[in-house]
DNA sequence: CGATAGACTGCAAACGATTGCAGAAACGCT
DNA sequence: AGCGTTTCTGCAATCGTTTGCAGTCTATCG
């Protein structure tokens, strides 16, 4: 079917042998029969199989990403980044999704080591830690965003603490007293990590912490909607609201849309990654950007480091931070100075809302 | 490193070939040996080696899906399908994202078929007709979502003549008359398709086509911002538009959003294609669902058939249509009947937006 | 001019499976 | 008992590469 080796080979009057060393570039070979070997295997449109060579040389150019699913956008920029990457270097990608289950978890990694994969990056459920560890001894591994505490896999992580600190920082200073947070579960890292930060910001700012305000729970819309609405009804609301659980968002803009409660103007709100659609939002929301293409682009990095320096002692750094950013958009305001009668112009652009506000809440 | 079929025929003491047999289950062997070297093989933790098997067999037990990017939510749910399909039969999913640009598709095609891959699933950009038919004639192809007009490939396509008949159908009988249509570049199949699907509603209504208020435009968010301002600066602004073309969605949003025009109590809005937040907006956004889904189901029904009846003769059916259907949520509202007098209540609850709107458009 | 190093090249054995062919064993039949 | 079938097993080739080893050739040096 399609050329071969061989062919070339035939059609160059040389041994296979030679044909291989001089399209490899092995440089065992003379400048004269390397460049006419190359003409010659071009001319036939010679392609190497990826297969045979994989079974001499134990390595399959593959190389798998695995994360819990496509619908988060953190995921989808990851996959696309390490898609790309892989592919200009020669590689081509296989993308499992694993559902965040230990089950698929396992299954999958199992049928990726079979298939030799050169490296894996992982987005690990942290319960098949000793799977992984052993895996590791034969496919240079590097864990992303979460951490599997079973292993000492090298690790690629956001630095939820700063970039939650980051984000109540920057309400702090618009003049919020009253920040309430929604945060993940509290038995994942990024979870708390990122109240970590929040209750940081928030010492270091004098502000006493009320728990009232602080809010974790799923990784799912609904939590976003339920945590909104006791946030809302408390008897003194909170003027900001830190949506620090990227699933929940959906639910709380649903909650304040349904109270016709206005953004800003009614109550800050500030965001945990980013959205296609949040810059299209009005109002823009603003968000703690994760950086989710630099973990992406790091995690890569590492990968093809150890993939290098295969099997070579371990070195020193096992884990590295990403650097979380602030991205102002519009939903922030700055709370009106406590100095009277200055404030007109900002109350009556918002009177309007915090009429209907006023109506319905 | 691993054990291979080697060691399990000699734990066995029988030939590799034996071995082989038994394990594949080809049907040479005596049911006693059969069992006692699944036994075995299972004892060791025997996995067979795709790539020597590939290397014999020709086959890889890979599929490719090519798609244009992950940022669109139906991308996001073929991908998930097709790996989920897949991996349930022992084959892995090779993700490859070309960006609608027809030199990556060009090049991810060759890398491709050197990986010999067992089938491909793509979503054509149209200009690689030549190769992706040379390409048939050694590897399963479907085409996803879009045809590739040079080729006479199998295609699995979205029935967008129906599913635009059926939006445009859904807001006549909520009374508009006027309705304005964003609709992707005329180049393309879905484009095209969806304005025919329009205009044919249109016509069984005994409404005139009124071009001014049919916009085509590429798929981005631009496009939608430019277009809705264009219908909503018309004299006679539709009092309803129907967005159907995805990527537009968030264009048109921003600029109802930034010109406090409320939904659907101002204008109805009908969208194309679902997205995960679409129902959690508020109001929901209705929408016509192109059926991802069922798409990519039926694309691996599809190619698992053309894997199977290995390069049997062609067969009769060559597209197939998988039926759209219209989601009504709450973003298109009932045009209060002509009859006067009696709309107090519905005009009422509009009122503040309505009175918004005449103040800034 | 012969020896020797150096630079290329080819032979053949891997890699781990599958598979055609032929031999061996078991069985039934006359 | 002898023979033909049937059923199972093993040998060895094969898939397309890579690579250790040994051999050939040329050039250089004494």
């Amino acid at each position: 079917m399609s050329v071969t080796l061989k062919d070339v080979a035939q059609a160059a009057r040389v041994s296979v042998s030679t044909a291989s060393r001089a399209l490899t570039g092995t440089g065992l070979t003379s400048e004269r029969t390397q460049q006419r070997l190359v003409r010659i295997a071009r001319r036939l449109g010679y392609r190497p199989n990826p297969i045979a060579r994989g079974l001499k040389t134990g390595q399959s150019r593959l190389v798998a990403l695995l994360v819990h699913n496509l619908t988060n956008a953190s995921f989808q920029v990851m996959a696309e980044v390490v898609q790309a990457r892989l592919k200009a270097l020669g590689y081509q990608m296989l993308l499992c999704i694993g559902g965040d289950d230990p089950q698929q978890e396992s299954d999958t990694l199992t049928t990726l080591v079979d298939h030799r994969i050169d490296g894996l990056i992982v987005v690990p459920t942290g319960k098949n830690g000793a799977q992984l560890k052993a895996l590791a001894k034969d496919v240079p591994i590097v864990c992303l965003v979460r951490r599997d505490d079973a292993t000492d896999l090298e690790t690629v992580l956001a630095d939820d603490p700063q970039g939650a600190y980051l984000g109540t920082r920057h309400l702090i200073e618009l003049g919020h007293k009253r920040i309430g947070l929604i945060v993940g579960r509290q038995d994942t890292t990024s979870g708390r990590e990122r109240l970590s930060g929040y209750v940081r910001a928030l010492r270091e700012a004098g502000i006493a912490r009320d728990d009232t305000l602080i809010h974790a729970g799923h990784f799912v819309p609904e939590t976003g909607a339920t945590c909104a609405r006791r946030l809302l009804d408390l008897p003194r609301p909170p003027s900001a609201i830190f949506v620090a659980n990227h699933e929940a968002t959906l639910g709380v803009l649903r909650v304040t849309a349904e109270r016709n409660i206005a953004i800003p103007a009614d109550i800050s709100l500030l965001c945990y990654e980013d959205m296609p659609w949040f810059e299209w939002h009005r109002p823009a929301i603003s968000i703690v950007d994760n950086g989710a293409r630099d973990l992406a682009n790091l995690a890569v990095d590492r990968l093809l480091h150890r993939m290098d320096a295969k099997g070579n002692g371990r070195e020193g750094v096992r884990e590295y931070r990403v650097g979380a950013r602030l991205i102002k958009r519009d939903s922030c305001r700055q709370i009106d100075a406590p100095v009277p009668g200055k404030s007109a112009k900002s109350r009556s652009s918002s009177s309007k809302s915090s009429a209907a506000r006023s109506a319905k809440v």
